[in-house]
DNA sequence: AATACGTATGTTTTT
DNA sequence: CATACGTATT
């Protein structure tokens, strides 16, 4: 067991514990993926079979990497056996095997949640209701949260207190688009994210024998992240550990952040009633961060109520300040990211990979890539807008779904015109409403001859249809007898979609057929990668399974050397050298969609000590004094949360990010830190921040420019970032000159330039014509 | 039936 | 600003 020797105290304990329930409260960097995987390499060690282990992880990439560390510990053949993953894609697995007790074929699809908007869309169309009151986003985000909380639509029925409640809020009919959706979703074939928990709960539920194969197979369930488990995946837990109580769960209550899907902290605060006997072993020596970042994430952490008595602490050196930084806007604070990544790179030998930059929300990525491409700094964006919810992608998905299973009523919808076929909006409509009321799926509908009369579709359009239906019907056939890569490929010719995209000939429509063969590409290798994996054949299915449950992180490459963009919750768990976290503003984080109650607020601030503890050198905590949002100029106010950092382990420096950063230098270049140094790293001058602060008068002439008109104008401006005092310039008519000073900001920025002309003039950067000399 | 354009409407966060 | 839907046009 010489492993063991790399584990302090309390994580040899919770590694040992054997038999019986046991909780781990793991700090921020406390090291409990090391915890978890010896843990498990210990149980096979002394015996138990790798068959009897299920370890439910935050993403797949995170269940990979365990079990391949596991593998050298313990030899490959011992942990190939192992059922490691999301809590999605593993009962996604279950119910492939077990479904059809409740009726589900084993190739269902799964519908992502704009597949669900657009089922809900329709169903709310085809009842009649008024789509402002029955709005479509949030009806399925109402029916997802009775899923998450075991709320059947039996259940929602027999509840009073709901009924009345949507009956208040004006919509009575919430109950009847909940059973419309559930049963059509059931007709197709399809489950939604949430029905892989729920449907999990009804198998074990009402299937004993079902349960009892699971209970018996899994002896020992380990649970990551589980602060941020819902109620539904807490009863799938309990009903399978239920027999051997050998139940380890692995979580932090500070960093419990996804409430608004039914996450409930609870799950963690109660474990020790659920059980009998819960062994609790505390990680609190945090291994990741300087003391520095430890210590002010706890000043800020200890402002909740809510929480699990835990202290972390470190042993690490102290480290730099938290550098906090302010900008005139958005693009300034890209800018800032930007430059200071650039002198990182080039004074400390840093690599991008050493770099995150996380936000609030995903639409706050865009001004970032702005200033890191301009700057050549490699990155790569996580989430938002992933590469498999482009339109063309899911496209192409939507044929490919359709061959596997054929009733998948959104993927029919989706691709049954595109392209174009000559089949419009009221024939799909009329199709949907008789094959509807006929119990049937639309495509079940337009093979049978019979219903096709019925619903008086005839004639060319009619012949439009069966051609549809015989061309997915040839697709099958391929695809019996050949691989995803093969059947994709094929699939894409075949429907004219590269056709379609090829004659666009628009740049748009060049992007689109890149995407397409980006995913061909991404096929082929995931045929190949199967190959390795010993029960996979490299199936469309298999393939369609592992598309919809990849978190965005699944698909990171290790070696690949870029900055890393993504929002905070997806950052959870990763940890980098230095980390930007961006817009703290008020609003924006906290956002201002959780300001009401205590217990959002609280969240936002776990949230905040997430991103922090995600920093094992450097943390910047960047605000803008305006920003676009909605496309318009607002005014922020810098975030609470900046405040409540113990102001010790804070360097406030409040400086104008066109100008004076560009000198900023990793300040762990001065080694030991020593603030007399740093200070004297920030720029001369009387009051830096009050000089660079743009004046009302520029700021109103700022807000009045047209959005369109002040982003431009702050783009042309922003061309000439790498100004400063000192710098050569060259003007087209003036020749060349110095710059003296550099005032304003955005469009509003001017340059004082002595010419060798002998003039002195100032210039609107947003106007004039300079460029740089060397 | 397909396209093109205008307008209204909304955004945290993710599997 | 971005998307989604409705209306007008071909």
């Amino acid at each position: 067991m010489k492993y063991l020797e790399a584990l302090n105290q309390a994580q040899r304990e919770a590694v040992l514990h054997k038999e019986g329930p046991l909780m781990v409260i793991a700090g921020a960097g406390s090291g409990k993926t090391r915890v978890l995987t010896y843990r498990i390499a210990h149980l096979i060690d002394s015996g138990v079979d790798g068959f009897s282990i299920l370890a439910l992880t935050f993403t797949n990439k995170a269940a990979r990497e365990m079990k391949n560390r596991i593998a050298t510990l313990v030899g490959e053949s011992e942990a190939k056996n192992l059922w490691m993953g999301t809590f999605h894609s593993v009962f996604a697995r279950l119910l492939r095997a077990d479904g059809h007790h409740l009726g589900f074929p084993s190739n269902f699809s799964i519908y992502d949640t704009q597949d669900s908007q657009r089922l809900i869309s329709s169903i709310i169309k085809e009842m009649g209701l008024d789509k402002d009151v029955y709005k479509y986003k949030q009806i399925q985000q109402r029916i997802s949260s009775f899923k998450n909380n075991l709320i059947t639509v039996k259940a929602y029925f027999q509840n009073p207190e709901l009924q009345e409640a949507d009956a208040i809020a004006r919509r009575p009919r919430i109950g009847d688009i909940y059973k419309e959706y559930v049963d059509r979703c059931f007709r197709a074939g399809a489950m939604d994210f949430d029905d892989l928990l729920l449907r999990t709960n009804e198998l074990l539920s009402r299937f004993p024998e079902v349960l009892l194969k699971y209970q018996e197979r899994f002896r020992y369930i380990l649970v990551d992240e589980y602060q941020d488990t819902n109620h539904s995946q807490y009863l799938i837990v309990r009903a399978l550990s239920d027999r051997f109580q050998n139940i380890c769960v692995v979580g932090d209550d500070a960093q419990s952040i996804y409430s608004f899907r039914g996450a409930n902290i609870d799950n963690m605060l109660n474990f020790q009633r659920d059980y009998d006997g819960v062994a609790v072993y505390r990680l609190e020596q945090n291994y990741r961060s300087t003391a520095t970042i430890v210590n002010a994430a706890n000043s800020v952490i200890a402002k909740n109520r809510d929480q699990l008595e835990k202290k972390v602490w470190t042993d690490n050196a102290v480290g730099n300040p938290i550098i906090v930084h302010r900008s005139p806007t958005d693009a300034d604070e890209g800018r800032f990211v930007a430059s200071t990544i650039f002198e990182n790179k080039m004074n400390a030998q840093r690599h991008n990979h050493e770099f995150a930059v996380l936000y609030r929300t995903n639409s706050q990525s865009r001004a970032i890539e702005d200033a890191l491409r301009k700057r050549d700094i490699p990155y790569r964006i996580y989430g938002g807008l992933s590469f498999y919810q482009r339109k063309e992608i899911k496209d192409l998905l939507a044929y490919l779904r359709l061959v596997v299973n054929p009733k998948d009523e959104e993927a029919f919808m989706r691709v049954v015109n595109f392209p174009a076929r000559g089949i419009g909006q009221s024939t799909l409509e009329k199709l949907a409403v008789s094959a509807n009321a006929k119990g049937m799926s639309a495509f079940e509908f337009i093979e049978d001859e019979a219903a096709l009369s019925s619903a008086s579709i005839g004639g060319s359009i009619r012949n439009k249809l069966i051609q549809f239906s015989t061309m997915i019907r040839s697709f099958q056939l391929i695809n019996n007898a050949h691989n995803a890569f093969e059947t994709a490929e094929h699939v894409a010719r075949k429907t004219g979609l590269i056709q379609e995209f090829k004659k666009d000939g628009t740049p748009e429509g060049v992007a689109r057929l890149e995407n397409l063969e980006e995913l061909l590409n991404g096929i082929q290798d995931f045929v190949e990668g199967q190959k390795e994996i010993d029960e996979a054949t490299g199936s469309l299915q298999e393939f369609l399974e592992d598309v919809a449950l990849a978190t965005d992180l699944d698909k990171a490459l290790d070696n690949d050397d870029r900055v890393a963009l993504m929002t905070i919750h997806l950052a959870k768990g990763l940890e980098f050298k230095q980390v930007f976290v961006v817009g703290l503003e008020e609003d924006l984080f906290p956002s201002a969609m959780s300001m009401n109650t205590r217990s959002e607020l609280e969240e936002e601030r776990r949230l905040f000590y997430v991103a922090l503890t995600r920093a094992e050198e450097q943390a910047y905590l960047t605000y803008t004094i305006n920003r676009y949002r909605w496309g318009k100029l607002i005014d922020a106010e810098p975030s609470r949360f900046i405040g409540e950092i113990d102001p010790q382990y804070v360097d406030n420096r409040v400086l104008d990010a066109g100008v004076s950063f560009r000198r900023f230098v990793d300040p762990s270049l001065f080694g030991e830190v020593d603030h007399s140094k740093l200070r004297k790293v920030k720029p001369q001058g009387k009051d830096p921040a009050e000089r660079k602060k743009p004046t009302e008068e520029q700021l109103r002439r700022l807000r009045k420019l047209k959005p369109a008109q002040a982003t431009a104008a702050v783009e042309k401006a922003m061309l000439y970032h790498d100004l400063m005092e000192g710098v050569k310039v060259s003007h087209e008519r003036f020749g060349r000159g110095v710059v003296k000073s550099i005032v304003g900001i955005g469009a509003e920025k001017k340059a004082e330039i002595e010419f060798e002309t002998g003039g002195i003039k100032t210039l609107l950067l947003r106007f004039a014509k300079l460029s740089v000399i060397n």
